[in-house]
DNA sequence: ATCACTTGTGGGAGCGCTCCCACAGTACCT
DNA sequence: AGGTACTGTGGGAGCGCTCCCACAAGTGAT
């Protein structure tokens, strides 16, 4: 029954205290040279990281956070339940953005789900306690209540896809609405006369925004949007072929096809193939995400790419300005509060 | 020039000491109730518990971490080079895996990148700074000092794929010579004579071991092991291309080829292509993961499928033990220190 | 009746830091 | 000479918890 192992014992980590004793100076000048204050002479300055490098201090991170009232944490929050999400290279692209970004900072990253309902109460907690300084959110839906929480809470908040034209929070976008533009005005480039669209799903901003693009593009080349070639989606592979069949059905004499999703078109793709439609000749096929999908589809697929790992990036700076910034909630310049990135269009052999 | 924001003020989130005061109990009381202690009369946890609920207590991360010296956090240390990591569909499984398992759990997940420099040194803070429990080790080369760092620092460590047959870290890895042996029984039970194998990275443990189950197979069926039917690749789709363009000009009449991922694979059939090898009428083609890419691939690639998920699961599940378990490093039973997960082979019309 | 445990409880001490007030020292005005 | 300001510094107080000691009350043996 011996007792709690090296708990304060002498020879462990050494602590502020233990620095500004060796460096013959109080326990705030410390701090403050930890901390990077430019009130602290430059003899003094030296003494202190002179210590600090014999002894190897490391600050203690619960302490710091216990009396500044701070974690140095961010949450990314994976609301999806996480089969969904994580098939996506979304992602990991996401992610590398985020972690590229944070690689300059001192702030953590904590990894988040709360797809189930369980989750969801955790991260409840989480927030309530304040475990992080902000968040950021990742593939919310139009009608998630996160959002509101964390406005209420006050947390500083980031969010990938506004969830509409109204959004309150501080997103970062791609250009939906441009990079459908890009993918239909390619495809009339191209020739392509009856131009289907197979959507994400309409709960999420994004998509509608792609359905706007669509349309526009048609019109402004003179074409009438026909509502026969636009069929809803879900971003799935089989929301993609359930489409397909049923464009193929109503518009037999279509040429071309945007999908939402790369994974939606690998599903077109599919049914267009049981159709006896060759591809590219026949019906061309744009996607939407350039995933690694888009390089080994076969024909390789033309597929509009969103800047993701930047998004991911500007995000990670965008919060953190906010969570530096604490006090000015409203009066802050809102000037770049709504970030929307280009997107760029891949051409490959489908279309 | 206002000063500190809401620190101190009443309002805020309610501490133990409140809960304590509301429940008419003493503080060390209401702790016992919250940490689960049976040492409580029913009666005096039943008003604790009211309490809570009234006050919508919850226990501050930072204080518990500082006064209880742990943090109920551990790491998923990612130690390559971002970029290539996330490329596989291994990590999201992983992901998903941990996430599981630790949905269960009160424990937080840091996610941590170590692919540069810089990040490896943040990293060696962190581990010093004992800001995690445990840390789970993913994808770790022969030659990291990584897990080495961690045994001295005695922080309990799970690692994913051995580093060697030696591991003296607690480690959960897939039955990669297991594998290996299936994909390659596979083919010859399909009548495929003359089988090539292009490798994963040689420093790389499972990708010796899938070698020598390569090897072993084609030994036991009475085949004859033709060292010029073996190419190092790296895992990655340009090694894939440059090993079977290799191998296509030393064997030219090779008749399957057993890629050591669905990636590398990808790259095999290029070539194969391009040399207008068709799959699998000439060539069948086995590859290893059962990634996307296999499904899309054209034709469907047959795949070895790790559990990668419940290798995520159960690498919680050990890592958790361990930091429960704390005390003995060397004396626990060392049975089940390290676990193989069965693969399983996925055929498609690659083979 | 006394002793020896056990069970449940209260509260002091202390975890390692940040914040801030106090104050010595110096500089520059009136 | 006194005032005012600024710079650099030390150290008290306190963040919200856990750990543990002390102790009251109950239980059963002697």
């Amino acid at each position: 029954m011996a007792s709690h192992g090296a708990r304060g014992r002498s020879g462990g980590r050494p602590t502020l205290e233990e620095v500004a004793a060796r460096a013959g100076v109080g326990r705030g000048t410390v701090s403050r040279v930890i901390n990077g204050s430019p009130r602290v002479s430059d003899a003094t300055r030296a003494a202190v990281e002179a210590a600090v490098a014999e002894l190897g201090y490391v600050p203690n991170t619960a302490a710091r956070a216990l009396a500044a009232n701070r974690t140095d944490a961010i949450a990314l929050v994976v609301p999806e339940p996480e089969t969904r999400f994580f098939a996506e290279p979304y992602f990991s692209d996401m992610l590398r953005g985020v972690g590229a970004a944070l690689s300059d900072t001192q702030m953590q990253l904590l990894l988040i789900f709360a797809g189930s309902d369980r989750e969801r109460q955790r991260l409840a907690q989480y927030l309530a306690a304040h475990r992080v300084d902000g968040v950021l959110l990742v593939s919310v839906h139009a009608d998630d209540p996160l959002p509101d929480m964390l406005a209420q809470l006050e947390i500083p908040a980031v969010i990938s896809g506004p969830r509409s034209a109204a959004e309150t929070l501080t997103s970062v976008d791609s250009d939906n609405y441009g990079g459908a533009r890009q993918a239909v005005e390619h495809l009339i480039g191209r020739g392509r006369r009856t131009i289907a669209h197979i959507t994400g799903r309409l709960d999420v901003y994004g998509a509608q925004r792609r359905i706007d693009g669509y349309r526009d593009a048609l019109r402004e080349a003179g074409h009438e949007v026909d509502e026969l070639l636009v069929e809803a989606g879900d971003f799935s592979e089989g929301g993609g072929r359930r489409a397909m069949a049923a464009l193929l059905e109503r518009r037999p004499d279509l040429d071309a096809v945007f999908a939402a999703s790369d994974v939606t078109a690998a599903g077109a793709r599919q049914v267009l193939r049981e159709a006896g439609r060759r591809i590219p000749d026949d019906v061309a096929l744009v996607g939407y995400d350039d995933s690694a999908i888009a390089r080994h589809m076969d024909p390789p697929l033309t597929s509009v790419r969103q800047p993701i790992e930047e998004m991911g990036h500007r995000m990670i700076d965008l919060l953190l300005a906010e969570v530096a910034d604490r006090r000015p909630p409203v009066s802050r310049e809102l000037d770049r509060r709504q970030v929307v990135l280009a997107t760029e269009l891949v051409e490959r052999a489908s279309s």
